[in-house]
DNA sequence: AATATAGTTCGTATTTTTGCGAACAACGAA
DNA sequence: TTCGTTGTTCGCAAAAATACGAACTATATT
């Protein structure tokens, strides 16, 4: 049974993607990814002010709502823009900030 | 004292917006002034399933990340959104999902 | 002045998010 | 096979987000 509601399918699916971008490392290893195809997450590590394991988290946040995907390359991993979510989501929020 | 980031204050601006867009009902509300131009409190709180307090809250908060303002109209508010903070929203979003 | 309307704030509870370090797993290299 | 590298998972803690109903504030109406 749904609760009736005002607020469709494609807007819950906007504020997720809005969400997973809502966080400054989030949105600042997105933007690397959709600017230079690839990285790994110890490049992020040797930049970025926060743990690896907290760092892992939010990789793995953004691999959940599918913006990135990962790649073993042993004994790396490496991280790319999963194109068709990440297109989704480009054209989702494009709608709201038309 | 300032730790050293990578991380831009422009993307933590914009992350600071994403994150306010990042609950369906929000989305809803600025999708709604984004279109209509204004709308009242009451309005919202007789189609979503919600709290009248807990719309209460969410309203707040698109107000802190300065995305909406309200004015009175007693006994209403009248809710708009904010076009210099909402147009920096969406350069910033923008510029993310280019 | 009493009442009705509109909305916020308060108090509280639950869940989720954020973050860390330690421990662990997987793999390649020595 | 032992060791180093890479990154995840676990266990925990603190903070923030989400949500509700009750109480409150402010204003307009009767």
């Amino acid at each position: 049974m749904e609760v009736y509601t005002v607020i469709t399918e494609k807007q819950k699916k906007t504020a997720r993607y809005a969400k997973a971008m809502g966080h400054p490392v989030r949105l600042y290893v997105l933007q690397l990814l959709s600017e230079q195809s690839c990285c790994y997450s110890g490049d992020l590590s040797e930049v970025l002010p926060i743990a690896k394991s907290t760092l892992s988290q939010h990789l793995k946040e953004l691999k959940d709502a599918g913006l990135i995907q990962g790649e073993i390359e042993a004994p790396k991993i490496k991280y790319c823009i999963n194109k068709e979510n990440w297109n989704e989501a480009r054209l989702l929020l494009g709608d709201i900030i038309k």
